[in-house]
RNA sequence: GCCCCGGUAGCUCAGUGGAUAGAGCAACUGCCUUCUAAGCAGUAGGCCACGCGUUCGAGUCGCGUCCGGGGUGCCA
């Protein structure tokens, strides 16, 4: 918008100057930056000194060139050259006011940016597996995937967020879940059982087997391990998808693990590979044993399958089939991104993973080029761990102990505490707000702490709040103003607005710059600088707020104008706080104080 | 050993290769008969871990060192 404007004059600038041969014809990008402070105008621009070398000019020569150029646009204020060649733009405040009126026609779609290369992308993240609740931990996965969904839908690509589903009846993991189960479900009925060896222990897995007899009965005792692995794994998928939902987290794509095995894309995956030549049964290299086991035969005669990931930069080549037979895990993620890149004909698959997953980085993208991929239509992105502080010390979180931190728990828990007085739904949708901007206000690639302490007992220091309040205080004064005759003009009537004052400035500045943030986000995968523009946004609302009376029925002109600058604010804002999953209540009673 | 991430104010963390490095919390001082004080204004707090390099210019890029966290399975 008001960005790329200023870059388009400076460009035709510097191409007047290069045909009347006062430049050479140079291929300098032009830049525009932010001034740091008002005194230096609205934006900078480093083209001069940027330019000093390939045009073999004193940068200071080149800015004078340029600025006089500059200063014949009638947009401009204002044109300086300062220090070694930094020109200081400033603009007409009538061309900034009259970006108020752009904004209220782009309502919802401020956000929103047209990319040059739309492409089809999908973006795996969670996938957890369905063995018990969604933890504090995998939720900030979750927190970060969905917000980079909405950024890169926002800026024009298709995207499907998806959900690996970890169902494979060979799981070892989920064979010891189901057994756990059916030790609880035996002992609720008074009968013998034992836990078994690193069994999963916990109140929510008593919970599962509750809910079995609950919906099954109480005679299923005689029923095999394969059947309590599935009923249980289906109860915990069922809640993980409620959790998540609650969370405002909603897959697109629910694709499950054991389907490809039944589907035979694990077994045309495997030959793909054979046949590709990266994957074999050769125990050593000069030794072909490329054959089906025979009746009788026994496994140890011959060797697993390998995949030569160790070709891809892997660290070690991967045992594919084991000897015993079955598929290892990777078996199914070779298949998984042939059903990604292959069947389904993703551009680029993204795939989220938690910190103790990196290990997989070099291992998968082995797979993908093993697969015949190029590595630029696959990545992984790895988000760091959180730590749970309480009372200044680590939150246990750790499953298998019966102590998970769920993310369900947060949720309620801080909803509770920052909202003791409303409603049930009411403290939920505030425990989201505050968890999903908590976990995206830190980058992902920052190990950070969560202070548990800090988001409940002291709900006004919480930087959520004070960007929620700002869209409540703007809905709050439009309403006075509509009451006082002043509404938003849709239509944008308001051909000058009188607006001049460096707040009305700044602010009308900060707002257009959200579709620059979007589009960064969609570039380098830093969705939690939206959290910060969300504060500098509210902050820069609430400084204009103190310093500009909005309704003054004296003065009509501006007191409209003013008007239409807060509906811009309240899409600014309300488009910020959408893409990061955060509601923007309209209103926000003050929280009781005694 | 090898791999990943980090080191910026007392604490938690932002920071587009650009000018005087920021916010929140914690501490201190003011401002509500006026559109929501969950707000605003102000004070104080820094060898951006260390060294070397690239550059007109480095918190930002490269190499090295130190410190902290995590990972490294024929588990899934």
């Amino acid at each position: 918008m008001l960005r790329s404007h200023v870059i388009d004059i400076v460009a035709s600038a510097v191409q007047a100057l290069t045909q009347s041969g006062e430049l050479p014809r140079l291929n300098v990008p032009i830049e525009i930056t932010d001034a740091k402070s008002a005194e230096h105008g609205d934006y900078a621009c480093n083209f001069a000194l940027m330019a000093s070398k390939p045009a073999g000019l004193n940068p200071r020569a080149i800015g004078e060139k340029l600025a006089a150029e500059l200063s014949k646009h009638p947009d401009f204020e204002k044109v300086e050259v300062a220090g070694p060649g930094f020109l200081n733009l400033t603009l007409t405040t009538s061309l900034v006011a009259s970006y108020v009126s752009k904004v209220i026609e782009l309502g919802d779609d401020l956000a929103k940016t047209k990319t040059a290369h739309p492409k089809k992308l999908n973006v795996e993240f969670v996938s957890v597996n369905p063995n018990g609740p969604i933890t504090v931990g995998s939720a900030r996965g979750a927190a970060f995937g969905d917000a980079l969904c909405r950024v890169f839908a926002a800026t024009g690509h298709h995207v499907d967020s998806e959900y690996y589903i970890n169902d494979g009846v060979n799981s070892e993991q989920m064979r010891l879940f189901a057994e756990s189960v059916k030790h609880y479900y035996l002992q609720a009925q008074g009968r013998e059982s034992e836990m078994p060896e690193k069994g999963y222990r916990g109140d929510y897995v008593e919970a599962v087997a509750e809910d079995v007899t609950r919906i099954h009965g109480k005679d299923k005792a005689d029923e095999p391990t394969s059947w309590f692995q599935q009923v249980s794994q289906d109860l915990m998928l069922a809640q993980q998808r409620k959790d998540l939902a609650t969370f405002g987290v909603e897959f697109n794509q629910w694709f499950s693990e054991q389907s490809m095995h039944e589907s035979g894309l694990v077994t045309r995956t495997l030959q793909k590979l054979r046949d590709l030549g990266t994957a074999d049964e050769k125990p050593f290299q000069n030794i072909i044993q490329d054959r089906e086991l025979q009746p009788g035969e026994h496994p140890q005669e011959r060797g697993p399958t390998w995949l030569r990931s160790s070709r891809f930069g892997d660290d070690k080549d991967r045992v594919l089939v084991r000897t015993n037979g079955r598929p290892a895990y990777i078996a199914g993620d070779l298949a998984y991104m042939e059903s990604k890149l292959g069947e389904r004909a993703y551009d680029k698959a993204f795939i989220i993973l938690g910190p103790d997953h990196h290990g997989y980085i070099g291992r998968m993208k082995a797979v993908c080029q093993a697969l015949g991929y190029p590595l630029e239509r696959f990545e992984i992105i790895i988000f760091q761990i959180v730590r749970f502080m309480k009372e200044g010390k680590p939150a246990p979180m750790r499953k298998r102990d019966g102590n998970i931190y769920a993310l369900r728990d947060l949720i309620e828990e801080l909803g509770a505490n920052v909202a003791p007085n409303s409603s049930k739904e009411e403290q939920i949708r505030m425990g989201v707000d505050v968890t999903r901007f908590f976990y995206l206000m830190r980058s992902h690639d920052t190990h950070m702490d969560f202070d548990i302490d800090l988001a409940t007992k002291q709900s006004d220091e919480n930087p959520v709040f004070y960007v929620q309040y700002a869209h409540a205080r703007i809905c709050s004064v439009l309403k006075k103003a509509a009451e006082a005759g002043f509404v938003v003009n849709l239509e944008g009537k308001i051909q000058n607005p009188k607006l001049e004052d460096p707040c009305e400035m700044s602010l009308i500045k900060k707002i257009v710059d959200l579709p620059y943030e979007t589009a960064r986000c969609a570039e380098d995968y830093g969705v939690h600088r939206l959290t910060t523009f969300a504060v500098e946004l509210a902050r820069t609302y609430h400084h204009f707020y103190d310093a500009c009376r909005v309704i003054q029925p004296e003065e009509p002109e501006l007191s409209q104008a003013r008007v239409q600058l807060c509906e811009a604010t309240r899409i600014g804002l309300k488009a910020t706080l959408d893409l990061l999953g955060v509601s923007a209540p309209e209103r926000m009673d003050r929280a009781s104080t005694e």
